[in-house]
DNA sequence: ACCTGAACACCGTTCAAGT
DNA sequence: ACCTGAACACCGTTCAAGT
């Protein structure tokens, strides 16, 4: 029985194709770094020696793409949660995580957009993706809530439109970032209870 | 002495340049709220019957053109900025202003976004035109703060930020509309003195 | 003085042809 | 099974040629 390739559904990729992906995840990474998320596609490809059909192939969306390159990013901010919600007194621990959210978001101009775009577009990989990093936030903020340390009428959808509003800022006019620690202060101020 | 046309610099426009300077700017109003601030230009000229250098020579830039779309807003908010500055106690005057800044920036998607872009780009037609705006909420700030009702320890480009940023927000994600003026009166509250 | 549209250099997306 | 790049339909911007 010589050893047929067999299509099986969960076949180990071509050698080929996984350096392919591989290089395209690499060069996405540098040239969103330097572009935003809105970044060329063709210039992705070109700069991954890659063919543009090939790009498409790996993934089909730019959001598929851009998935691919934030998934570590979500996992590691939904364990870091985890690890808070243990360690940290609630509302400690909840401040804690949306200030690294805010500050991490700064790797990517444009990522507080595609983030937000996740709340209309259920449907989106970057939604599924980012799901359980909002399920673990969301547990933080109703601790917090809890232990009466932030206001009962906010939910993790206002939460997180007030985290990524705050990245967007700094995204937009690069010259306010030294002003981002005290505007998000003082959104926090206005998470305290009435 | 027949009438010569004389090139003086404030002369009377001739009647097709002005005619098209109108048209373009009918056209925008439909076309930008349709598409929002980043809309096709190629569009507008095409819908307004009218060459596309014809719109690039009334308009040189995406920001000459939303300037002139814009500036009646600016100077209407301007106007009412000292209007609530006489009229209403000073904290109640801030927020109303501000209220129906946020309100007034959901006409167009993208306006946010390039209302903060005036705060990294000085030349820019849009932030001249929006400056004497500007001036008149910081009045309205700085009574505010003198009557112990804001904090001390903010300016009037962090209130320029906070306020774009929650226009941001229904801008990205239609579905938080209704959660906007909840999502306003939190940072109100941040607003206040600690 | 002003208008026009072709020309140029870019996009995103698809898909027939290759290996 | 996967890769490739031409093809298509769009952009923004410029500018020679017209009236």
């Amino acid at each position: 029985m010589p050893e047929t390739p067999a299509p099986t559904a969960d076949r180990a990729p071509r050698a080929d194709a996984r350096r392919n992906r591989e290089r395209l995840l690499a060069v996405a990474r540098v040239v969103v770094a330097e572009q935003g998320t809105d970044a060329s596609l063709r210039d992705i490809a070109r700069r991954a020696e890659v063919g543009l059909g090939t790009l498409y192939r790996h993934f089909p969306t730019r959001e598929a793409l851009l998935e691919s390159l934030l998934r570590d990013r979500f996992d590691t901010l939904a364990a870091r949660a985890e690890t808070l919600a243990s360690d940290a007194p609630p509302y400690e621990a909840l401040t804690t995580w949306l200030r690294e959210f805010v500050e991490g978001a700064r790797a990517y101009r444009g990522l507080a957009a595609s983030m937000m775009a996740t709340v209309n577009d259920e449907t989106s990989p970057l939604s599924a993706s980012c799901h359980t990093m909002r399920a673990a936030v969301g547990r933080l903020l109703e601790r917090a809530q809890a232990a009466g340390r932030v206001r009962a009428d906010i939910d993790r959808t206002d939460l997180f439109a007030l985290a990524n509003a705050l990245s967007w800022i700094t995204d937009q006019a690069p010259s306010l970032e030294e002003r981002r620690d005290h505007l998000f202060a003082l959104v926090l101020d206005g998470l305290a209870p009435r």
